[in-house]
DNA sequence: GCGGCATGTGGAACCGGTTCCACAACCCGA
DNA sequence: TCGGGTTGTGGAACCGGTTCCACATGCCGC
């Protein structure tokens, strides 16, 4: 139903050819036989076939983001910035989220395929090595967000830093007795970003020749009921810590309601520091840390382009 | 690089319509012969051409998922249950984010093309009329979630009916004196939601022979900040309401916020009711209406996929 | 006045699938 | 033994673009 390539040829009096040209904006062509042809597209209202050009072309037009867990602020804003950076490059973004380990798997199988994508943005996903192989010999650019490997282009967030910033933000402020609420230290879907924060708050309690103790370290599930419990635990001990770093805003919370059914005031007789700057943050009193989670997305985009146009540059990180 | 067709059927020693018949699954293929080119295929690590495959068949294999404000929880929780159920069908998910009035031009121009996508699904987006009869034109099925347009399929949740939920819970605990803070009543993108809320309100009042007063109602921009200096007007008047019905649970936290500020105590002497359900509503002791997001937004893959296999049904509403 | 080069153009071949048509081989009943 | 139907198969045509090659035309300098 809708014209083709042949049709405006017909229209315009012209070769297929020519109208390629015209549509490409290739050099070689008379003006007067362009305006013609332009003129034919519009009264067709012409558009190319995206698939047409696709197959001819070898290129997708498309990149594949692979998130792990949606549904988290953090994620979402991260898409929001790779989206809005991909309009700009006329690149479709194609979404495929993982929940479970096997759609883990089958996505890091299926997905890395030239014919597919274009490229593919990982975020929070790291994939092992037999998957990288399948990865390179696939060619296809990849770029991680908020994960790490070795041999693959990443934009990352320091979480090291942000966990030394967490810690000397309290410790300026007096503070020597800490806890730690984070995730699993070895998740079995994504990446352990919640052990570097806590190394960094450990580097950073070194400093003062200070460390956390074994028990005001709890890790566990990345849900609000289980930080509440975990951090009971540790608030019921002798030596309760006047400061807690949560992994994340949603532990965080459950921090402090842990505080609050206890009868325990924040920041009064404890200070609480959480991580992604959520939008309650500020409401419900949490000190937070921010990233720029829409930038990051944005800047894996520029350097996806970047790769697709061929450059090879070294892996690097942003704070 | 990647095997095609033709190799495999050159491996197996047939034709590449024998190939394609065996790929498809149809009848009429020499169980030997079939064995013999599933072996090729197997050798080959062979994948059928997605591009190839959408040029001859016609069909996209993808489908446009059209938000407004991605980042919105609501927004996130829709489209994680839209995913989920597009996986299951085998298709590809495009999202397309509009956080501008040229965006949402730009996207509702050009998406509704049949060469780019098998179907779209508009999320708190509805079109015009000579968007809509652009997209009749296009012949790709079209289902709206949280949109309302007389003509088209959609899944929506009952505003009107949350908004009575929420008055009459408040009506039964003695409440009398209600105010509502929502959003701009004719948002220029997007849908009255807020609106269709305030009047379920409206309705719930009536039936008690109550209604709210104008003064007690402010709408406007969809932020915290703005709900809390729209609440504390509201507020400060002599016979401030005793329970305030919030659009969302961002503006909900806005107006606690503006009580926190007046130093009044809720829910003692002010209650607050939300809508969204967001993850920390429980904890800031926010009442809030729950909707079945990722459900709807599941419901509405169903929708589409019924529509692509041409099946036509009645418009038809859930809560 | 003619060889050489740049410019503009038409059209064939190609990308890798699907579909349809023609035809061969076989089985069956008359 | 022969006509008619079924089954399996190869291959051409097609989807709608891009690219490359060949060729026509016009201009230049000698």
């Amino acid at each position: 139903m809708p014209a083709t390539i042949q049709d405006v040829a017909r229209a315009a009096g012209v070769g297929r050819g020519t109208v390629s040209r015209v549509l490409n904006d290739r050099p070689n062509v008379d003006p007067v036989t362009r305006a013609r042809v332009l003129e034919a597209i519009a009264a067709l209202d012409f558009v190319p076939s995206a698939a047409a050009r696709r197959l001819s072309l070898r290129r997708t037009q498309s990149i594949a983001v692979v998130t792990l867990h949606l549904t988290r602020p953090s994620v979402v804003e991260r898409l929001r910035g790779i989206e809005s950076a991909l309009v700009d490059a006329a690149l479709d973004m194609v979404v495929l989220n993982i929940e479970t380990l096997e759609r883990r798997d089958a996505i890091l199988r299926d997905v890395p395929r030239p014919e597919r994508f274009d490229g593919l943005i990982l975020v929070s996903v790291a994939p092992h090595d037999t998957e990288l192989a399948q990865i390179r010999r696939s060619g296809l650019p990849v770029v991680l967000i908020d994960a790490h490997h070795r041999a693959l282009p990443r934009v990352v967030c320091d979480d090291v830093g942000g966990g030394m910033l967490a810690a000397n933000h309290l410790l300026e402020r007096g503070h020597r007795r800490f806890g730690f609420i984070g995730d699993e230290p070895r998740p079995t879907l994504g990446v352990p970003s919640s052990r570097m924060r806590f190394r960094g708050v450990g580097l950073a309690l070194r400093e003062y020749g200070l460390a956390i103790r074994p028990d005001h370290v709890a890790e566990g599930e990345h849900t609000r009921e289980f930080a509440r419990e975990l951090t009971e635990t540790m608030l019921r001990s002798a030596d309760r810590p006047t400061a807690i770093i949560a992994a994340s805003d949603t532990k965080a919370i459950g921090v402090l309601e842990a505080a609050r059914k206890l009868g325990i005031d924040v920041p009064g007789e404890l200070s609480v520091i959480g991580y992604d700057d959520v939008e309650a943050a500020d409401f419900v009193g949490l000190t937070t840390i921010h990233q720029p989670l829409a930038e990051t997305g944005a800047r894996a985009v520029d350097r996806m382009i970047g790769l697709i146009s061929g450059a090879a540059r070294v892996p690097l990180r942003e704070v």
